[in-house]
DNA sequence: AAAATCATACCGACCGGTCGGTATTTTGCA
DNA sequence: TGCAAAATACCGACCGGTCGGTATGATTTT
């Protein structure tokens, strides 16, 4: 196996060690020293790879932002109307929630720090604005095509990111407290019939 | 003044000054002397009227949770409809951001800490039920008054807070992002015209 | 004098990060 | 191609400093 090969295995490793040290015992809970061992690499290693504790925190911040944007991408892109497309979406907090349960303790530590850090607010709060962007894009085009009242499009945008956020920080502290993802979808379900025209 | 008199004084001037402290730098992020340094105390004092730093936190969080109670009860009690009692509370969350937006930072240490230690999630979470029932008790009204359609009233209480929770972490970390007062308030409407009868 | 209130000095554990050194691979040149 | 030099990957001891907590003494109130 070449060199190369080799760090970026360990580097990867070493990722992976640090996401689950931080989801099971935060930031400030977690020592490098516990990562290393997680990791089976020494504090030499891990300092080669990466300059900072807070550089590695950042380097998993943005690949978890990644997937958000993937799976928000993805969903409902092919369906007809905008209450079809947004329904489509609540469907998939269900699976979300269940295949990301174990990275979401992160989203915490993410907030938390992004509260106080300018440097991770930025990156943890300009993708926020992007989905409220990006919801109300869709609202904008569900007045437009005459399946949505015309209700503020931006005010309405915030409402579906602020549902979100609250759903998932539920499922963070009390997975066992409800079903979320049925929650997520009523929620959504509800709001549309606010939302929808007619009825 | 009395010895007594002295130190509820002193003791309280501690609760303040760690309030403010961690909200502003967090819980791990601040230090005993720091805080003893900003309420005029030393260690001595601090460890004299708290027997740790974890009771210390407990303490400012049950003190929170009472805040919280006697805002949420006061709020529209003397309403006619549930509706309308629901619209009041919106409203009211403009206020209790404006006069709370201090504390809110310790709001997410609270929900981070409780998501580790099952002493401090027991003390989160019980609440967290508690106001689901309140609004479940309220919307079990709304549909027997005729006001609310009959839908799912546990589920439509934990929409609803799990959309105030997503709001408190919105104006937490992007309190300049968006008027939250007012998204609260047009969220709560857009919901209320796809619970209400009639329309 | 007994008790409560606070100050001073200090402890031991731990933590992020550094540094000199080693082993292995890649590169550049003869 | 062969080989030295340089780059890469990693080790592990160590450091300065911080932190939560303690032990004990001084001062005031009851």
């Amino acid at each position: 196996m070449s060199a190369q090969q080799r760090g970026e295995e360990t580097r990867s490793r070493i990722l992976q060690a640090a996401m689950e040290c931080f989801a099971q015992n935060g930031y400030d809970g977690t020592g490098v020293a516990e990562i290393c061992e997680r990791a089976g690499v020494t504090k030499g290693g891990f300092y080669h790879h990466f300059s900072s504790k807070q550089t590695l925190f950042l380097e998993l911040l943005e690949h978890w932002l990644v997937g958000v944007d993937t799976q928000l991408g993805m969903a409902g892109s092919d369906s007809d109307t905008v209450p079809e497309r947004l329904l489509q979406m609540a469907g998939m907090a269900q699976h979300v929630f269940q295949t990301a349960s174990g990275q979401l303790p992160m989203f915490l530590e993410f907030l938390r720090k992004a509260s106080r850090d300018p440097e991770i607010w930025q990156a943890t709060i300009a993708p926020y604005r992007r989905y409220q962007e990006f919801f109300r894009g869709l609202i904008e085009a569900g007045v437009a095509e005459g399946t949505l009242r015309p209700v503020d499009p931006g005010i309405a945008a915030w409402v579906i990111v602020s549902l979100a956020v609250g759903l998932m920080l539920q499922e963070v502290l009390d997975p066992q407290g409800s079903d979320w993802g049925e929650v997520a979808q009523e929620g959504v379900r509800m709001l549309l019939e606010g939302l929808e025209e007619g009825r």
